[in-house]
DNA sequence: CAAGACTCCTGTCAGC
DNA sequence: TGCTGACAGGAGTCTT
């Protein structure tokens, strides 16, 4: 399930495979995914050069000469780069082929996932145009997440990170491993969340996600085989998935919750 | 506007 | 062993 850090990943790896090479060539086998692949998409991107690759959110922004090619790998999008003569598997929706012969295919087998074509400026699209700040940058501090969280009087702290409009790129995973990070409890009310333990929460989003993507970045070179995905889960995880077992921190056993639809893991002794 | 429910989809896994 | 149902989750839409 990509989150912001195996889309970074998954950007750097792809970069050098097709950054500078021109389109010859794209097979649409399923365009019914979370919006319809356009029909015209060929005729888009054929002749059209690789300019730069680029990510806001968890988008990806693939810049051509013509156009940027916007992907979202949903909950279990991943591209890999095909070998000569090597199989397709289920769910290789979208494939393009580029000059020197390499073939870049997108397999998404729950369809959450989409790719969009624009031609003006990708950061002004619908999708991403009412997005919040970038996780890793500076807009995202302690200053602005207790800004937006002091008018929230009855959201969770959890899904209040989860949305996009107060922060990008943070999911289900990251969201139960920051605030167990910062030692804050989930369930608290985002309004009732202090200045100093939003600078914890800020903190602790930025290192989850940055040590996230520099377990990625350890497993880049897998992008030439077919079973390359990227690294998802390399990271160890304190809490995420381990409701019963003993905290990392004090050994009393991770609890769950449910909150705003979602599973939420932390520790009740560690976290307040 | 805010907040929660619901929706898309299919692989995985628990329970029978 | 095979079937069934629950569950997972990003992010959009719909309802309250």
């Amino acid at each position: 399930m990509p989150e912001l850090p195996e889309v970074e990943t998954v950007r750097r790896g792809i970069e050098p495979l097709i950054c500078g090479k021109t389109v010859t060539g794209v097979t649409v086998r399923n365009a019914s995914l979370r919006w319809p692949v356009a029909n015209d998409l060929e005729q888009r991107l054929c002749g059209g050069k690789v300019v730069s690759l680029n990510r806001r959110s968890k988008y990806l922004l693939i810049d051509f000469t013509k156009g940027t090619l916007i992907i979202h790998l949903g909950m279990s999008g991943y591209l890999r780069s095909l070998q000569q003569g090597e199989e397709r598997l289920k769910h290789d929706h979208v494939e393009l082929c580029f000059d020197d012969g390499t073939v870049l295919v997108y397999n998404d087998a729950r369809r959450f996932g989409f790719i969009l074509w624009t031609t003006d400026d990708p950061l002004r699209h619908e999708r991403l145009v009412n997005l919040g700040p970038e996780p890793l940058s500076d807009v995202f501090s302690a200053a602005h997440l207790h800004r937006l969280a002091q008018r929230r009087k009855s959201v969770a702290i959890k899904p209040f990170l989860m949305d996009s409009k107060v922060v990008v790129g943070v999911g289900n995973i990251y969201a139960s491993e920051a605030l167990f990070m910062a030692g804050v409890d989930p369930r608290r009310k985002a309004c009732c969340i202090t200045l100093d333990e939003c600078q914890q929460i800020v903190a602790a989003v930025q290192a989850v996600l940055k040590d996230a993507i520099a377990a990625g970045g350890t497993t880049i070179c897998d992008f030439k085989n077919s079973s390359g995905k990227p690294g998802y889960f390399q990271q160890q995880l304190h809490v995420y998935g381990r409701d019963g077992e003993p905290c990392s921190r004090c050994g009393k056993p991770i609890v769950i919750a449910r909150l705003g639809q979602r599973s939420s893991y932390f520790c009740g002794n560690c976290q307040r």
